[in-house]
DNA sequence: TTCTTCATGTCAGGACTTTGACATGAGAGA
DNA sequence: TCTCTCATGTCAAAGTCCTGACATGAAGAA
């Protein structure tokens, strides 16, 4: 017990599952495993859903633009993009005008799937937010926002 | 144009970046990339870590109970778990007393590694709680427990 | 005793995610 | 012109994570 080093805790907390990171993966988890669910009956993955609100948001963006949109390494999206193309959501050129990036887009059908499933992505979304009081929203985004660029930089 | 069903965002937000969603993903991946990055050189990825921890303040838990703990399921964990066994972390008897949970718990090594291993995520959470005002602190965690809770139930 | 239900552990397969690596195009500087 | 740097795209390998499936042990009810 000696032998221990004592870490101090990041904040007063009994245990690790009190700890701000414990309790950021909780809620992301939730939201990961409710977007999930949902977004299945459209027959969407939430990495899928996600490129495809960042593409009608800003139509010929590139892989790795999309890819750092969405938080994801771009190998990951090449991934993701690769099984929207395939599955007809999304298009690019087989060679970029200039340079080397791809500029991707939606197709109809892509639109279709994303306007069929934002729906119900929002409704999970009005959930969470509900469930804070309405005067402190702005400043949990905030925070939220802070603490990302704590680690980013 | 017309034809698109039009959906009320979550909260007010010119796009999606700006949604509780997007934001909440946001400083869960910065979280998961800087923990990555620190608990490499222990020799440990994040959900080894988070099952050290788990352990640690509570010897002994079966499997499912640590993927609850861990918010992933247990398929998730028993792959985390094996890894964990061979790598000679933690230990399992081969056989259940009764039932068929298996009672995990750390070795030696396992808890020297965690212990070495601790102070780098305990840095990084301290960094994000520093960045958000000592104030709030308290107010953000009920948030975002309220919010997992308004989507686990 | 048998059946049902619930929880556990584990295997399988597929999608996602990371790091490492390689190739390529463009721009800037020597 | 050549070299360096930066950014892009893609392949490979390993880890993560999910769903589906199967088997098993225990408890409770009929």
């Amino acid at each position: 017990m000696e032998d221990r080093k004592a870490v101090d805790p990041p904040h007063p907390a009994q245990d690790v599952t009190e700890h701000v990171g414990y309790r950021l993966k909780r809620s992301a988890a939730a939201l990961r495993g409710a977007m999930d669910r949902a977004l299945r009956e459209h027959g969407l993955t939430v990495p899928q859903y996600a490129c495809l609100e960042l593409l009608d948001e800003r139509p010929g963006l590139s892989n790795a633009e999309l890819a750092r949109g969405a938080f994801v390494t771009r190998q990951s999206m090449n991934v993701v993009l690769r099984g929207l193309q395939d599955a007809g959501l999304t298009s690019r050129p087989a060679a970029a005008d200039r340079g080397r990036a791809l500029p991707a887009h939606l197709t109809a059908e892509g639109r279709a799937r994303l306007d069929a499933a934002r729906s119900v992505v929002y409704a999970i979304e009005r959930r969470m937010v509900d469930a804070v009081p309405q005067r402190r929203l702005a400043a949990l985004l905030a925070d939220l926002d802070r603490m990302a660029e704590a680690l980013d930089g």
